[in-house]
DNA sequence: AGACGTTTCGAAAACGTTATCGATATCGAT
DNA sequence: ATCGATATCGATAACGTTTTCGAAACGTCT
């Protein structure tokens, strides 16, 4: 069974070139046997197989997908690896058993260039040779006509641009709105999303138009920006909780911000729900176990991140799919939000 | 600006070649300029430089890292992306900021061929060529000597193999005992974990330590294989809580187990905690908003990445590292557990 | 003017793989 | 024995990039 040749090279991987060595045989051959293809003796194929078993012989994904048309990997990109996009991954990762793609999540994070447009370049560098199909969340530019498929979750805001998935943004801030209104509140803060994505942009849409419905004169003094992030929100916390005329409720236009506020409504000794109501936007896992926890606005993440997979394929397929489709997005009441305290 | 050649290849990405041929010069030219290599005129450089920009070009992560040895970005291998692994790769994202690695997530769940094994099977497809360094996490096999450094979380039985990291899964398990026996339970059943995973070998000796410092009696029929799945766990939990003398307490080996027990639990009627207590092992996310919350021991999950790319870092920069790590687990008393039920 | 060092550039090879296609071996039929 | 069809295999090129190294151009100094 054992060649004579050496068989373990104690340095760097086993390549086609060792196996085929080994075998006595050509690279091209040893390339047909492992791929299954037409055209080699079944001795030599045995052979073949039994020197790549006895090696531990695996194809290069890097040096196949350079040569082939198709990899079957899809990749999906996002910023950093934080609860949200993670929830999606988890969604998109699910969807694609059984359809015959693999998934590579890429954090594209840049610590050293400029913080916008990592799509662009993570996106060129695996485009075309290494992931036949992207899944980008929460861009931070519209992109360009790209060489592969692409599909975005929750989409950078402007006109084309690839398909697009995202959950209800302007009836979900509506319902969470009308949720505080509900329950007695009248000054009602918002702190704003990525002033850049559409959710951001719609969520406070939803948050004006409900407070409309209800006659409350939209206060701009209410409004600040918390960039969908936890430290981002901090500082616009603080300022709208002391003010003199403190809001008695704060729709945040995500979890991550909403649990911002509630760190800061803490330090500032404001009790949540009875000083201050709060209501956040995703239903990331950490809602449910925040102190106290958190009434939100929950977005199907899970779902998300299938059917943008699914749309994925479709277009890898071949198949047109909508241009853009959005889920529903349902309100959760935790502990976080309660009847405004009398005036 | 503008050059006289096609500047838009509408379909295939934008190669090399294309710059090179744009901008006049030859492919190496616009590589030592784009990679900001020495010899290169001032002028040649700032014209070539246009052309990448206005063409949009970016290198091909997969042909440079096939000529290169060293690719920055290391690879953090997952069966599939479920609570457990992704809490894992929060740890290792965040961890990675600064130190000059990309993080690039891959699943390697096989949808076809054998269940175990895949971490090789990824490994050998990435290592050497895409990625400069692995984490690999909860193992199902124990990888021989690689061409890359690589950090197990949660690793296989078993002697030698890659440097390691996990949590106190004896102590964890002893003290998760511990409290049921405390809270006045005798019959404490055990769900079994991965039972090829150190850890699930390790919190069932941790169990029956337990017992028999209270000088309670092992009972083998109490003891049934879960494999961390809530699925796996289904059955066993049923015969389990069907029996006529049915245990008072559950000590499941991580917690979707845990989550399957309180699930068959509801199913059959069962109370928890008034008439069984369950406690879990990892805290992962949902085990706080399960119904009701669930008790059980943290494992440090995002300390745990992060500790794991550190360690994988001095790996990759030469430096050894401590072949096994350890993290404390710590009981979270939630709402699962209660004092036994009077006989 | 000649010799020599320096700068700038491109030709060629290489990374590991797969696709194409022509060469050889084998075989059955005439 | 010759022919043609078929099976089997390998030489070659190609994917997009980087590295090495030699050639050419240029400037400086005697």
């Amino acid at each position: 069974m054992s060649t004579d040749v050496e068989p373990s090279p104690l340095l760097g991987r086993v390549t086609i070139t060792d196996v085929a060595r080994a075998a006595g045989v050509s690279v091209p051959t040893v390339s047909k046997v492992v791929n299954g293809r037409y055209g080699v003796a079944a001795a030599t194929s045995k052979r073949v197989l039994e020197v790549v078993e006895e090696l531990g012989y695996e194809t290069s994904l890097v040096a196949s997908s350079l040569r082939r048309r198709q990899t079957n990997v899809i990749g999906i990109l996002v910023a950093e690896f934080e609860s949200f996009s993670v929830e999606l991954l988890k969604g998109v990762s699910a969807a694609a058993a059984g359809t015959g793609y693999e998934v590579l999540a890429y954090s594209g994070l840049v610590t050293d260039g400029s913080p916008t447009g990592w799509e662009r370049r993570s996106l060129s560098r695996l485009a075309g040779t290494l992931i036949d199909g992207a899944i980008i969340v929460t861009p931070t530019v519209l992109m360009p006509t790209t060489s592969i498929p692409v599909v975005a979750i929750d989409p950078h805001t402007g006109p084309g641009g690839p398909s697009t998935i995202d959950s209800d943004s302007v009836g979900g801030a509506r319902s969470a709105t009308r949720h505080l209104i509900e329950l007695g509140h009248r000054r009602i803060a918002h702190i704003r999303g990525r002033g850049d994505l559409a959710s951001a942009q719609l969520r406070e849409e939803g948050y004006r138009q409900s407070l409309a419905e209800a006659g409350i004169a939209f206060d701009p003094e209410l409004v600040r920006d918390g960039g969908y992030k936890a430290a981002l929100t901090s500082d616009a916390a603080r300022e709208l909780l002391t003010r003199a005329d403190r809001p008695t409720a704060v729709f945040a236009a995500n979890d991550m911000s909403a649990l911002g506020v509630l760190k800061v409504a803490a330090e500032l000794g404001l009790r949540v729900p009875e000083d201050l109501s709060v209501i956040g936007f995703d239903d990331i896992p950490e809602a449910a176990s925040a102190t106290p926890p958190l009434t939100t606005m929950a977005q199907p993440l899970h779902d998300l991140g299938a059917q943008a997979l699914q749309m994925l394929v479709q277009l890898l397929d071949g198949h047109d799919v909508p241009n853009h489709v959005q889920l529903p997005a349902k309100l959760v009441v935790r502990a976080s939000t309660a009847a405004a305290p009398a005036a």
